[in-house]
DNA sequence: TATTGTTATACTCTATAACTATA
DNA sequence: TATAGTTATAGAGTATAACAATA
């Protein structure tokens, strides 16, 4: 599907002068119906803040549990290898970091080797929390999978698989 | 998928003092893999890059793009119909409105029916730009379609309809 | 009393640039 | 010189709260 001006036209507002109150779902959405980005934008928004609820008791968020997994399945990892596997900016990192050591879930450790990097390692209090977070975030899977159904989300896993 | 901690297990970094550089595709992500969320995340953001990249020329983000269009389809609505319809905080539509009214794409009349309200229009400028507008982002759209395919990207928006 | 548009504040996130200490 | 981590800044985007004008 191509977007063009031509597929739908303005729709009349009334004339009479008594303006009729718009609902939100008899506005149409012209071309951005056909564009996948604006989908997946809402589609994302909704699935960060049910993810934000769903471990709002813990309060992590999405960013905070991807570094807490991969620096937990990868220790000894420097800031620089975490920033670049996740997409995040190695400046952003640093405040991440920063508050999860504050919070004792994390500890940079001087690299022996490399004097300039930190081996990033999960405390053992950091390791217990991530166990928990896990927990809650496949319950927020289960809230997804509910939302879409079970095989519209494998079917998404799958055609966005090479963008992780 | 759940994602449990004993699905995958950390990997040995080299334990010869030499400490290895690591590649980013070796860096396990763990649970992350499972989750629908993460890869909607990576997605947007390659899918945003490339809208801001091809409209790059005449400045227009997402968000711009997405209000030009609903207003062109729908002519007099209020501000607070644009916003609800887009699920943009009304507050946030007003800088994004003074952006493009300065611009003189769009402009705001005072309603008649309702003076707390304003009509929002596109200028004459504003039409012919949007046109040019939606034929670059059918060309954002073919980019989609090639990195993913065009049965994958039609699924996609099957799947996310009901979010839009 | 409630709603529309506005202003303001705070926090998240992205994108840069520059600095330091190492390599 | 280049890289790792840090600090700083600016702009998007989100989330609130409060205010004036109007309903």
């Amino acid at each position: 599907m191509t977007a063009t001006a031509s597929q739908t036209s303005p729709r009349k507002r009334a004339g009479n002068g008594a303006a009729r109150r718009i609902d939100a779902d008899e506005i149409g959405l012209d071309a951005l119906i056909g564009h996948a980005g604006y989908a997946v934008r809402r589609f994302q928004i909704w699935i960060f803040q049910d993810f934000i609820k769903t471990l709002g008791d813990v309060d992590i968020r999405p960013t905070q549990y991807s570094v807490l997994t991969v620096i937990g399945a990868n220790p000894g990892l420097s800031q620089m290898a975490v920033a670049k596997r996740l997409g995040i900016e190695r400046a952003r990192l640093v405040h991440l970091l920063d508050s999860l050591e504050q919070r004792r879930l994390v500890k940079r450790i001087k690299s022996k080797t490399d004097r300039r990097s930190h081996a990033m390692h999960l405390t053992t209090q950091g390791e217990t929390a991530l166990a928990k977070f896990k927990r809650l975030a496949a319950e927020h899977e289960r809230h997804v999978e509910a939302r879409i159904g079970k095989a519209n989300r494998e079917r998404l896993l799958q055609i966005l698989a090479d963008f992780t």
